[in-house]
DNA sequence: TTATGATTAAAACGAACGTATGAATCATAA
DNA sequence: TTATGATTCATACGTTCGTTTTAATCATAA
Protein backbone atom coordinates (compact mmCIF):
# COMPACT_ATOMS: atom_id res chain seq x y z
CA UNK A 1 0.00 0.00 0.00
CA UNK A 2 0.97 3.35 -0.55
CA UNK A 3 0.09 4.45 2.71
CA UNK A 4 2.94 2.10 4.12
CA UNK A 5 5.89 3.26 2.50
CA UNK A 6 4.75 6.96 2.73
CA UNK A 7 4.64 6.26 6.74
CA UNK A 8 7.91 4.60 6.29
CA UNK A 9 9.77 7.63 4.89
CA UNK A 10 8.27 10.15 6.84
CA UNK A 11 9.63 8.25 10.05
CA UNK A 12 13.01 7.43 8.90
CA UNK A 13 13.24 11.06 7.86
CA UNK A 14 12.12 12.42 11.37
CA UNK A 15 14.67 9.68 13.21
CA UNK A 16 17.83 10.43 10.37
CA UNK A 17 16.96 14.58 11.08
CA UNK A 18 16.68 13.76 14.96
CA UNK A 19 19.58 12.59 15.27
CA UNK A 20 21.70 14.59 12.62
CA UNK A 21 20.05 18.14 14.23
CA UNK A 22 21.11 16.47 18.25
CA UNK A 23 24.58 15.63 16.50
CA UNK A 24 25.83 18.90 14.58
CA UNK A 25 23.12 21.32 15.22
CA UNK A 26 20.48 22.90 12.64
CA UNK A 27 23.03 24.56 10.48
CA UNK A 28 25.70 22.45 10.47
CA UNK A 29 22.74 19.40 9.16
CA UNK A 30 22.77 19.77 5.41
CA UNK A 31 19.76 18.00 3.48
CA UNK A 32 21.74 15.52 1.58
CA UNK A 33 23.37 14.54 5.30
CA UNK A 34 19.74 13.82 6.73
CA UNK A 35 18.45 12.01 3.45
CA UNK A 36 21.20 10.23 2.71
CA UNK A 37 20.97 8.59 6.47
CA UNK A 38 17.72 7.84 5.74
CA UNK A 39 18.14 5.89 3.10
CA UNK A 40 16.33 8.17 0.94
CA UNK A 41 15.78 10.00 -2.49
CA UNK A 42 17.07 14.05 -1.95
CA UNK A 43 13.73 15.17 -2.81
CA UNK A 44 11.96 12.87 -0.34
CA UNK A 45 12.24 16.12 2.34
CA UNK A 46 10.48 19.23 0.49
CA UNK A 47 7.92 16.25 -0.93
CA UNK A 48 7.20 15.51 2.49
CA UNK A 49 7.78 18.57 4.87
CA UNK A 50 7.89 21.15 2.54
CA UNK A 51 11.24 22.40 3.66
CA UNK A 52 14.49 22.05 6.39
CA UNK A 53 12.74 24.58 8.64
CA UNK A 54 9.20 22.89 8.66
CA UNK A 55 11.26 19.42 9.37
CA UNK A 56 12.75 20.89 12.13
CA UNK A 57 9.71 21.40 13.49
CA UNK A 58 8.01 18.44 12.85
CA UNK A 59 10.98 16.85 14.58
CA UNK A 60 10.45 18.65 17.71
CA UNK A 61 6.32 18.38 17.76
CA UNK A 62 6.82 14.68 16.93
CA UNK A 63 8.16 14.60 20.96
CA UNK A 64 7.23 17.61 22.37
CA UNK A 65 3.25 17.42 21.84
CA UNK A 66 3.51 14.38 24.33
CA UNK A 67 6.08 15.77 26.52
CA UNK A 68 4.00 18.48 27.32
CA UNK A 69 0.20 17.23 27.29
CA UNK A 70 2.05 14.25 30.29
CA UNK A 71 3.72 17.64 31.63
CA UNK A 72 -0.41 19.01 32.02
CA UNK A 73 -1.41 15.74 33.05
CA UNK A 74 0.60 14.91 35.68
CA UNK A 75 0.13 18.37 37.28
CA UNK A 76 -3.79 18.13 36.87
CA UNK A 77 -3.81 14.91 38.56
CA UNK A 78 -1.44 16.33 41.74
CA UNK A 79 -3.78 19.46 42.40
CA UNK A 80 -6.65 17.30 42.27
CA UNK A 81 -5.01 14.85 44.85
CA UNK A 82 -4.14 17.90 46.54
CA UNK A 83 -7.79 19.59 46.51
CA UNK A 84 -6.61 23.26 46.80
CA UNK A 85 -4.00 23.03 48.76
CA UNK A 86 -0.36 23.85 47.54
CA UNK A 87 1.84 21.55 46.27
CA UNK A 88 5.36 20.65 47.41
CA UNK A 89 8.08 21.96 45.41
CA UNK A 90 9.81 18.87 44.72
CA UNK A 91 6.18 17.54 43.49
CA UNK A 92 6.18 20.37 40.79
CA UNK A 93 9.71 19.98 40.26
CA UNK A 94 9.59 16.19 39.00
CA UNK A 95 6.16 17.04 37.30
CA UNK A 96 8.67 19.53 35.39
CA UNK A 97 11.42 18.36 35.19
CA UNK A 98 11.10 14.57 35.90
CA UNK A 99 8.44 13.78 33.34
CA UNK A 100 11.10 14.81 31.01
CA UNK A 101 14.41 13.07 31.82
CA UNK A 102 12.07 9.92 32.23
CA UNK A 103 11.75 10.07 28.07
CA UNK A 104 15.59 9.28 28.13
CA UNK A 105 14.51 5.55 29.06
CA UNK A 106 10.98 6.01 26.41
CA UNK A 107 12.95 4.88 23.30
CA UNK A 108 9.48 5.24 21.20
CA UNK A 109 9.79 8.64 22.24
CA UNK A 110 13.02 9.53 20.98
CA UNK A 111 15.11 8.46 24.26
CA UNK A 112 18.09 10.39 24.52
CA UNK A 113 18.86 11.46 21.32
CA UNK A 114 16.05 13.90 21.99
CA UNK A 115 16.45 14.96 25.50
CA UNK A 116 19.91 15.86 23.90
CA UNK A 117 18.78 17.68 20.35
CA UNK A 118 15.73 19.47 23.31
CA UNK A 119 19.17 20.43 25.41
CA UNK A 120 21.01 21.66 22.69
CA UNK A 121 18.14 23.96 20.95
CA UNK A 122 17.32 25.63 23.94
CA UNK A 123 20.46 27.85 23.59
CA UNK A 124 20.00 27.35 19.44
CA UNK A 125 21.40 30.74 17.99
CA UNK A 126 18.38 30.29 14.81
CA UNK A 127 15.88 32.88 15.31
CA UNK A 128 12.92 30.73 14.20
CA UNK A 129 13.75 27.64 16.49
CA UNK A 130 14.07 30.23 19.08
CA UNK A 131 10.22 31.89 19.03
CA UNK A 132 9.13 28.43 17.92
CA UNK A 133 9.96 26.55 21.33
CA UNK A 134 9.27 29.10 23.15
CA UNK A 135 5.76 28.94 21.81
CA UNK A 136 5.57 25.30 22.32
CA UNK A 137 6.25 25.70 25.70
CA UNK A 138 3.79 28.80 26.65
CA UNK A 139 1.25 26.93 28.14
CA UNK A 140 3.35 24.58 29.87
CA UNK A 141 5.76 26.84 31.87
CA UNK A 142 2.45 29.29 32.66
CA UNK A 143 0.80 26.19 34.61
CA UNK A 144 4.01 25.24 36.30
CA UNK A 145 5.21 28.38 37.07
CA UNK A 146 1.72 29.16 38.76
CA UNK A 147 2.28 26.67 40.64
CA UNK A 148 5.61 27.60 42.02
CA UNK A 149 3.82 30.65 43.04
CA UNK A 150 1.40 29.11 45.06
CA UNK A 151 4.07 26.57 46.69
CA UNK A 152 6.10 29.51 47.62
CA UNK A 153 4.29 32.07 48.89
CA UNK A 154 6.80 33.74 50.40
CA UNK A 155 9.59 33.89 47.43
CA UNK A 156 9.43 36.71 45.48
CA UNK A 157 7.72 35.88 41.88
CA UNK A 158 11.04 37.37 40.28
CA UNK A 159 13.39 35.54 41.91
CA UNK A 160 10.94 32.27 41.51
CA UNK A 161 10.84 32.71 37.74
CA UNK A 162 14.50 33.41 37.68
CA UNK A 163 15.29 29.82 39.50
CA UNK A 164 13.01 28.11 36.84
CA UNK A 165 15.17 29.72 34.38
CA UNK A 166 18.83 28.88 36.29
CA UNK A 167 16.94 25.13 37.09
CA UNK A 168 15.93 25.19 33.07
CA UNK A 169 19.44 25.69 32.11
CA UNK A 170 20.48 23.42 34.52
CA UNK A 171 19.23 20.41 33.25
CA UNK A 172 19.21 21.59 29.50
CA UNK A 173 23.16 21.48 29.77
CA UNK A 174 23.00 18.15 31.52
CA UNK A 175 21.15 16.11 28.77
CA UNK A 176 22.66 18.10 26.29
CA UNK A 177 25.98 16.10 26.92
CA UNK A 178 28.26 17.81 25.32
CA UNK A 179 31.53 16.02 26.67
CA UNK A 180 33.51 18.72 25.93
CA UNK A 181 34.01 19.38 29.68
CA UNK A 182 33.64 15.90 30.56
CA UNK A 183 36.09 14.93 28.58
CA UNK A 184 38.38 17.77 30.41
CA UNK A 185 37.75 16.70 33.59
CA UNK A 186 38.83 13.72 33.16
CA UNK A 187 36.54 12.65 36.19
CA UNK A 188 38.98 9.79 37.48
CA UNK A 189 36.03 9.18 39.02
CA UNK A 190 34.25 5.09 38.23
CA UNK A 191 31.83 6.05 36.72
CA UNK A 192 30.24 3.06 35.40
CA UNK A 193 28.77 2.73 31.59
CA UNK A 194 26.07 4.89 30.09
CA UNK A 195 23.23 3.22 31.29
CA UNK A 196 23.97 4.13 34.94
CA UNK A 197 24.88 7.35 33.94
CA UNK A 198 21.60 8.24 33.28
CA UNK A 199 19.67 6.09 35.90
CA UNK A 200 21.94 8.32 38.51
CA UNK A 201 21.38 11.59 36.62
CA UNK A 202 18.25 12.16 37.34
CA UNK A 203 18.21 11.69 41.18
CA UNK A 204 21.71 14.20 41.22
CA UNK A 205 20.07 16.38 39.04
CA UNK A 206 16.95 16.50 40.87
CA UNK A 207 17.98 17.41 44.75
CA UNK A 208 20.44 20.05 42.96
CA UNK A 209 17.29 21.58 41.53
CA UNK A 210 15.92 21.65 44.59
CA UNK A 211 18.91 22.79 46.61
CA UNK A 212 18.33 26.04 44.32
CA UNK A 213 14.95 26.49 44.06
CA UNK A 214 15.02 26.62 47.94
CA UNK A 215 18.08 28.32 48.79
CA UNK A 216 17.69 31.52 50.64
CA UNK A 217 17.31 34.37 49.11
CA UNK A 218 20.09 36.23 47.85
CA UNK A 219 20.56 39.85 49.57
CA UNK A 220 20.96 42.78 47.18
CA UNK A 221 24.36 44.62 47.35
CA UNK A 222 22.56 48.35 48.36
CA UNK A 223 19.37 48.27 46.77
CA UNK A 224 16.08 47.63 48.84
CA UNK A 225 14.43 44.42 48.77
CA UNK A 226 11.92 43.48 46.07
CA UNK A 227 8.11 43.55 47.23
CA UNK A 228 6.57 40.73 45.61
CA UNK B 1 51.88 53.30 10.54
CA UNK B 2 51.22 50.67 9.20
CA UNK B 3 51.15 49.07 12.75
CA UNK B 4 47.82 51.18 13.63
CA UNK B 5 45.82 50.53 10.78
CA UNK B 6 46.66 46.64 11.04
CA UNK B 7 45.43 46.94 14.93
CA UNK B 8 42.39 48.54 14.13
CA UNK B 9 41.13 46.22 11.31
CA UNK B 10 42.07 42.98 13.42
CA UNK B 11 40.11 44.56 16.12
CA UNK B 12 37.20 45.80 14.22
CA UNK B 13 36.83 42.36 12.91
CA UNK B 14 37.08 40.66 16.75
CA UNK B 15 34.29 42.83 17.46
CA UNK B 16 32.53 41.64 15.02
CA UNK B 17 32.90 38.01 14.98
CA UNK B 18 32.28 38.06 18.28
CA UNK B 19 28.65 40.35 18.51
CA UNK B 20 27.64 37.99 15.40
CA UNK B 21 28.99 34.41 16.80
CA UNK B 22 27.38 35.82 19.47
CA UNK B 23 23.93 36.61 17.53
CA UNK B 24 23.58 33.81 15.17
CA UNK B 25 26.07 31.26 16.14
CA UNK B 26 29.61 30.14 14.56
CA UNK B 27 27.53 28.11 11.29
CA UNK B 28 24.68 30.76 10.91
CA UNK B 29 27.70 33.69 10.55
CA UNK B 30 29.28 34.56 7.21
CA UNK B 31 32.48 35.73 6.52
CA UNK B 32 30.52 38.60 4.41
CA UNK B 33 28.27 39.32 7.86
CA UNK B 34 31.51 39.80 9.56
CA UNK B 35 33.72 41.77 7.24
CA UNK B 36 30.75 44.25 6.35
CA UNK B 37 29.93 44.91 9.99
CA UNK B 38 33.54 45.12 10.51
CA UNK B 39 33.84 47.85 7.14
CA UNK B 40 36.60 45.29 5.82
CA UNK B 41 37.66 43.31 2.81
CA UNK B 42 36.36 40.61 2.89
CA UNK B 43 39.27 38.75 1.86
CA UNK B 44 40.46 40.86 5.36
CA UNK B 45 39.67 37.70 7.57
CA UNK B 46 41.82 35.06 5.79
CA UNK B 47 44.44 37.45 5.55
CA UNK B 48 45.04 38.71 9.47
CA UNK B 49 43.83 35.37 11.04
CA UNK B 50 43.97 32.70 8.03
CA UNK B 51 40.45 31.09 8.32
CA UNK B 52 37.05 31.08 9.91
CA UNK B 53 38.17 28.48 12.38
CA UNK B 54 40.96 30.41 13.65
CA UNK B 55 39.13 33.73 13.81
CA UNK B 56 36.71 31.71 16.12
CA UNK B 57 39.87 30.57 18.37
CA UNK B 58 41.00 34.34 18.27
CA UNK B 59 37.86 36.05 19.35
CA UNK B 60 37.30 33.94 22.72
CA UNK B 61 41.24 33.58 22.97
CA UNK B 62 41.26 37.54 23.22
CA UNK B 63 38.61 37.06 26.16
CA UNK B 64 39.39 33.71 27.67
CA UNK B 65 42.96 34.44 28.27
CA UNK B 66 42.41 37.10 30.88
CA UNK B 67 39.61 35.32 32.40
CA UNK B 68 41.17 32.14 33.14
CA UNK B 69 44.66 33.89 34.22
CA UNK B 70 41.87 35.59 36.81
CA UNK B 71 40.60 32.75 37.87
CA UNK B 72 43.72 31.18 39.08
CA UNK B 73 45.10 34.28 40.74
CA UNK B 74 41.73 34.63 42.60
CA UNK B 75 41.88 31.06 43.57
CA UNK B 76 45.37 31.45 44.91
CA UNK B 77 45.34 34.39 46.59
CA UNK B 78 42.41 32.63 48.34
CA UNK B 79 44.20 29.83 49.36
CA UNK B 80 47.09 31.16 50.57
CA UNK B 81 44.92 33.58 53.07
CA UNK B 82 43.15 30.76 53.89
CA UNK B 83 47.21 29.06 54.99
CA UNK B 84 45.89 25.78 54.56
CA UNK B 85 42.80 25.39 55.63
CA UNK B 86 39.97 24.68 52.96
CA UNK B 87 37.93 27.50 51.97
CA UNK B 88 34.53 27.86 51.80
CA UNK B 89 32.48 26.49 48.70
CA UNK B 90 31.03 29.78 48.36
CA UNK B 91 34.61 31.45 47.83
CA UNK B 92 35.31 29.32 45.43
CA UNK B 93 32.01 29.39 43.53
CA UNK B 94 32.00 33.21 43.42
CA UNK B 95 35.92 32.74 42.25
CA UNK B 96 35.23 30.79 39.40
CA UNK B 97 31.52 31.88 38.22
CA UNK B 98 31.18 35.35 39.65
CA UNK B 99 34.22 36.16 37.95
CA UNK B 100 32.89 35.68 34.89
CA UNK B 101 29.66 37.00 35.86
CA UNK B 102 31.74 40.07 36.90
CA UNK B 103 32.84 40.69 33.50
CA UNK B 104 29.25 41.58 32.39
CA UNK B 105 30.08 45.27 33.64
CA UNK B 106 33.20 44.90 31.94
CA UNK B 107 32.85 46.70 28.42
CA UNK B 108 36.55 46.26 27.83
CA UNK B 109 36.75 42.94 28.14
CA UNK B 110 33.77 42.18 25.81
CA UNK B 111 30.83 42.90 28.07
CA UNK B 112 27.36 40.95 28.25
CA UNK B 113 28.34 40.32 24.36
CA UNK B 114 30.71 37.58 25.21
CA UNK B 115 29.58 36.90 28.12
CA UNK B 116 26.47 35.52 26.12
CA UNK B 117 28.89 33.98 23.33
CA UNK B 118 30.46 31.70 26.15
CA UNK B 119 27.09 30.59 27.10
CA UNK B 120 25.50 30.02 23.93
CA UNK B 121 29.37 28.51 22.36
CA UNK B 122 28.86 25.33 25.53
CA UNK B 123 26.18 23.71 24.06
CA UNK B 124 27.36 24.63 20.34
CA UNK B 125 27.17 21.55 18.14
CA UNK B 126 30.62 22.44 16.20
CA UNK B 127 33.36 19.76 17.46
CA UNK B 128 35.94 21.50 16.72
CA UNK B 129 34.79 24.49 18.98
CA UNK B 130 33.93 22.36 21.89
CA UNK B 131 37.21 20.57 21.68
CA UNK B 132 39.04 23.96 21.66
CA UNK B 133 37.07 25.06 24.62
CA UNK B 134 37.45 21.86 26.64
CA UNK B 135 41.43 22.61 25.96
CA UNK B 136 40.98 26.15 27.47
CA UNK B 137 39.36 25.13 30.28
CA UNK B 138 41.40 22.22 31.14
CA UNK B 139 43.87 23.72 33.73
CA UNK B 140 41.37 26.21 35.10
CA UNK B 141 38.47 23.39 35.52
CA UNK B 142 40.89 20.97 37.26
CA UNK B 143 42.05 23.55 40.08
CA UNK B 144 38.28 24.26 40.89
CA UNK B 145 37.63 20.84 40.94
CA UNK B 146 40.96 19.98 43.30
CA UNK B 147 39.39 23.09 45.58
CA UNK B 148 35.72 21.84 45.48
CA UNK B 149 36.88 18.35 46.63
CA UNK B 150 39.26 19.95 49.75
CA UNK B 151 36.17 22.15 50.92
CA UNK B 152 33.83 19.79 50.75
CA UNK B 153 35.21 16.87 52.15
CA UNK B 154 32.47 14.47 52.75
CA UNK B 155 30.82 15.04 49.53
CA UNK B 156 31.20 11.94 47.06
CA UNK B 157 33.72 13.17 44.36
CA UNK B 158 31.22 12.17 41.70
CA UNK B 159 28.51 14.32 43.03
CA UNK B 160 31.29 17.37 43.30
CA UNK B 161 32.15 17.02 39.53
CA UNK B 162 28.09 16.39 38.15
CA UNK B 163 27.59 19.76 40.43
CA UNK B 164 29.96 21.45 39.37
CA UNK B 165 28.24 20.06 35.85
CA UNK B 166 25.21 21.67 37.12
CA UNK B 167 26.12 25.27 38.00
CA UNK B 168 28.13 25.46 34.67
CA UNK B 169 24.91 24.71 33.10
CA UNK B 170 22.64 27.28 34.85
CA UNK B 171 25.44 30.14 34.71
CA UNK B 172 25.66 29.45 30.71
CA UNK B 173 22.12 29.58 30.42
CA UNK B 174 21.58 32.27 32.38
CA UNK B 175 24.26 34.66 30.63
CA UNK B 176 23.01 32.95 26.88
CA UNK B 177 20.37 35.16 27.46
CA UNK B 178 17.80 33.44 25.08
CA UNK B 179 15.48 35.48 25.41
CA UNK B 180 13.12 32.63 23.93
CA UNK B 181 12.02 32.00 27.25
CA UNK B 182 11.92 34.89 28.51
CA UNK B 183 9.30 36.10 26.40
CA UNK B 184 7.05 33.69 26.73
CA UNK B 185 6.71 33.44 30.73
CA UNK B 186 6.15 37.29 30.03
CA UNK B 187 7.49 37.95 33.30
CA UNK B 188 4.42 40.06 34.78
CA UNK B 189 7.00 41.42 37.06
CA UNK B 190 8.40 44.73 37.08
CA UNK B 191 12.20 44.15 36.58
CA UNK B 192 13.43 47.04 35.55
CA UNK B 193 16.04 47.70 32.76
CA UNK B 194 18.96 45.61 31.44
CA UNK B 195 21.64 47.40 33.68
CA UNK B 196 19.55 46.39 36.67
CA UNK B 197 18.63 42.71 35.13
CA UNK B 198 22.90 42.24 35.15
CA UNK B 199 23.01 43.80 38.72
CA UNK B 200 20.54 41.29 40.44
CA UNK B 201 21.40 38.43 38.36
CA UNK B 202 24.35 38.15 40.09
CA UNK B 203 23.66 37.59 43.95
CA UNK B 204 20.32 35.57 42.77
CA UNK B 205 22.41 33.19 40.79
CA UNK B 206 24.82 32.96 43.44
CA UNK B 207 22.41 31.53 45.87
CA UNK B 208 21.63 29.36 43.58
CA UNK B 209 24.51 27.79 42.56
CA UNK B 210 25.01 27.51 46.42
CA UNK B 211 21.96 25.67 47.04
CA UNK B 212 22.18 23.57 44.72
CA UNK B 213 26.28 22.60 45.64
CA UNK B 214 25.11 22.31 49.57
CA UNK B 215 21.77 19.96 48.69
CA UNK B 216 21.10 17.01 50.61
CA UNK B 217 22.36 13.72 48.83
CA UNK B 218 20.20 12.54 46.12
CA UNK B 219 19.36 8.96 47.38
CA UNK B 220 19.89 6.83 44.70
CA UNK B 221 16.25 4.01 44.34
CA UNK B 222 18.21 0.50 44.61
CA UNK B 223 22.00 0.57 44.40
CA UNK B 224 24.08 0.94 47.05
CA UNK B 225 25.31 4.51 47.74
CA UNK B 226 28.78 5.57 46.36
CA UNK B 227 31.90 5.26 48.29
CA UNK B 228 34.03 8.56 47.85
C1' DT C 1 -6.21 -4.10 -17.66
C1' DT C 2 -6.11 0.35 -17.70
C1' DA C 3 -6.49 4.93 -15.66
C1' DT C 4 -5.21 7.76 -11.74
C1' DG C 5 -3.08 9.80 -8.06
C1' DA C 6 0.76 9.34 -4.90
C1' DT C 7 5.48 8.68 -4.36
C1' DT C 8 10.29 8.22 -5.80
C1' DA C 9 14.08 9.28 -8.78
C1' DA C 10 17.68 11.85 -11.32
C1' DA C 11 19.20 16.11 -12.56
C1' DA C 12 19.65 20.84 -12.46
C1' DC C 13 18.78 25.58 -10.52
C1' DG C 14 20.51 29.98 -8.58
C1' DA C 15 22.40 31.57 -4.40
C1' DA C 16 25.61 31.67 -0.84
C1' DC C 17 29.53 29.75 1.23
C1' DG C 18 34.90 29.97 2.59
C1' DT C 19 38.95 30.81 0.30
C1' DA C 20 42.57 32.29 -3.08
C1' DT C 21 44.63 35.45 -6.42
C1' DG C 22 46.93 39.41 -8.29
C1' DA C 23 46.86 44.16 -8.73
C1' DA C 24 46.41 48.64 -6.27
C1' DT C 25 47.44 51.36 -2.32
C1' DC C 26 49.55 52.52 1.79
C1' DA C 27 53.33 53.72 5.35
C1' DT C 28 57.94 53.61 6.22
C1' DA C 29 63.25 53.32 5.73
C1' DA C 30 67.02 54.12 2.85
C1' DT D 1 62.40 60.34 -3.68
C1' DT D 2 62.34 55.97 -4.34
C1' DA D 3 62.28 51.12 -3.01
C1' DT D 4 60.07 47.75 -0.05
C1' DG D 5 57.10 45.25 2.52
C1' DA D 6 52.56 45.31 4.57
C1' DT D 7 47.85 45.86 3.83
C1' DT D 8 43.64 46.60 1.19
C1' DC D 9 40.91 45.87 -2.73
C1' DA D 10 38.01 43.84 -6.48
C1' DT D 11 37.20 39.69 -8.38
C1' DA D 12 36.86 34.98 -9.22
C1' DC D 13 37.28 30.02 -7.91
C1' DG D 14 35.30 25.63 -6.78
C1' DT D 15 31.85 23.69 -3.46
C1' DT D 16 27.93 23.07 -1.19
C1' DC D 17 23.62 24.68 0.11
C1' DG D 18 18.13 24.26 -0.07
C1' DT D 19 14.91 23.89 -3.44
C1' DT D 20 12.64 22.90 -7.91
C1' DT D 21 11.53 20.44 -11.97
C1' DT D 22 10.26 16.73 -14.94
C1' DA D 23 10.03 12.08 -15.76
C1' DA D 24 9.77 7.36 -14.00
C1' DT D 25 7.67 4.16 -10.90
C1' DC D 26 4.48 2.50 -7.73
C1' DA D 27 -0.14 0.96 -5.61
C1' DT D 28 -4.84 1.08 -6.04
C1' DA D 29 -9.77 1.57 -8.01
C1' DA D 30 -12.58 1.30 -11.91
Amino acid sequence: MAEIRNIDTRERILNAGERLFMAHGYEGTSMRQITSEAAVNLAAVNYHFGSKESLMQKVFRRRLDWLNEERMRVLGEMESAAAGKPLKPSQIVDGFFGTLLRMADDEERGGVTFLRLLGRTLTEPSEFIRTFLAHEYATVMDRYKEALFKALPDVPKADIVWRFHFMLGATSYAIAGTDALRLVTDWQIEEADAVDRVDRLVPRLMSFLLGGLRAPLPQYPDVTVDSK
